[in-house]
DNA sequence: TCTGGGGTCCTAGGACCC
DNA sequence: TCTGGGGTCCTAGGACCC
């Protein structure tokens, strides 16, 4: 026996082109032109390209060169996190004054639960139409929204017009939309699944939700059950407001190398400066991790390997996470030069931020305190460790889409 | 100078305990 | 010396999202 859940009103927002667009309303001589945002150095790809570059063949994930040789004029603006972030924030604003029920998935989309909030602003298009004009007012920029009964569809169906769309997906019509819609639109249903399902003879909506749930989960596990709802446009899960979803599992960094690293002095070097990255955010979200994890990627790219280490305590001050890194390093062979590094602290606990009672760890624990809010004033690595001083890239300046916006992620600690 | 960086969730298998 | 089963914690790796 299933209870069937009220009829609901879902919106899916998305920014059209977020970076892209922001930068060209902060600088009029970008605008109408083919621009790329990209993150900080030569190693690096497309994080998002205007539509004016898209109608060359620009495309997210593009490095530099493979851009510029779709679209010869293509301007590089290497992108600004800040301005972005602040943009998002407001935007967010903006959604909850017509719901509290506001997910945030990613810096540029979201949703809205406006089932209750019809009543007030007449109907969901009219909610949709006030958005739009409030972006676009405040900020010049553009968005697609979906409409329909849950996260699922009508996340389908702000994809179905870009820029500047708004389509609504019916109860009644929900059948008729997918029969032909192609597996891959599917939110959840990525290139690897979508060769699994051709292989079964399985490439439309339509097709998957028909299929025999016995040969799916036989095939899929427990997944099985969920890609045949999918395949039916069902689709129960709420929309969770951020406030209610505030638990970090992990806080990591990775960087890749300005040129490919060979020896120990280097890549502690860099372990170092990404210990403190991740031991900066974890300290500023009032968390502390017990597992550490090293990640190298290699110079031929394809060889890479992961390995975590599992601590008899919680911890969250830079040295600390470096020694554990370290650690880690020191069980593995290195036998080619390195392209990518990452640590990443997980299996956390909120941390109470009261000091120790013994002096030495008081004293170092209120020095970390007090570099950080320097830090937090004046920049990142303002103060930082001596022998990182002289390295040449300090933090990452990579920026993508999925950074959730400060605030956005919210830590109390009591 | 070919291919970034932030996450989440799931699975399979091993160690260890009762 | 051999048999078992449930539960928890851990590691490694893959798929997916933006």
């Amino acid at each position: 026996m299933s209870i069937q859940p009220e009829q609901r009103v879902v919106m899916h927002i998305d920014m059209n082109a977020f970076f892209a667009s922001v930068e060209q309303q902060a600088n009029p001589e970008l605008r109408g032109k083919p621009i790329a945002v990209v993150g900080g150095h030569g190693r690096t790809v497309i994080t998002t390209a205007s539509y004016e570059a898209r109608k060359f063949g620009v495309k997210t994930g593009m490095a530099i060169w493979e851009g510029k040789r779709q679209c010869k004029d293509l301007i590089i603006v290497v992108g600004d996190n800040k301005k972005y972030t602040y943009t998002s924030s407001r935007i967010v604003e903006f959604m909850r004054e017509y719901t509290p029920l506001v997910e945030v998935f990613s810096i540029d989309e979201a949703w809205l639960d406006v089932t209750h909030s019809l009543g007030i602003f007449g109907s969901a298009e009219r909610i949709a139409y006030l958005i739009k004009a409030q972006i676009k007012a405040s900020f010049g920029i553009t968005c697609s929204i979906g409409i329909a009964p849950n996260k699922l569809l009508a996340k389908l169906a702000s994809d179905m017009k870009k820029p500047d769309g708004l389509t609504v997906i019916k109860p009644e019509e929900v059948s008729r939309v997918l029969e032909h819609m192609s597996v891959k639109e599917l939110c959840g249903i990525g290139s690897k699944m979508d060769r699994h399902l051709a292989l079964m003879g399985i490439r439309t909506c339509g097709e998957l939700g028909r299929c025999d749930e016995a040969r799916l989960t036989r095939k899929f596990g427990i997944l099985g059950k969920v890609y045949k709802q999918m395949g039916q446009g069902i689709d129960n899960g709420p929309v969770t407001p951020v406030e209610e979803d505030d638990e970090v599992k992990s806080v990591g960094h990775s960087m890749t190398l300005r040129r490919d690293v060979s020896t120990r002095e280097d890549i502690l070097k860099y372990l170092l400066q990404l210990s403190e990255m991740v031991g900066r955010r974890a300290r500023r979200y009032g968390v502390a991790g017990k597992t550490i994890s090293l990640y190298v990627r290699f110079a031929d790219y394809f060889s890479s390997f992961g390995k975590q280490d599992t601590l008899s305590s919680y911890i969250n001050q830079s040295d600390e996470i470096f020694k554990a890194a370290v650690n880690i390093l020191d069980t593995v062979e290195i036998t080619q030069p390195i392209r990518l590094l990452g640590v990443k602290l997980s299996n956390l606990q909120y941390h109470s931020q009261q000091l120790p009672l013994f002096p030495d760890e008081r004293r170092k624990t209120l020095m970390v305190q007090a570099m950080d809010s320097v830090n937090d004033k004046l920049g990142d690595f303002t103060v930082t460790f001596g022998s990182l001083l002289a390295t040449e890239e300090k933090g990452s300046h990579v920026i993508s889409p999925a950074w959730r916006p400060d605030g956005i992620r919210n830590v109390n600690v009591q």
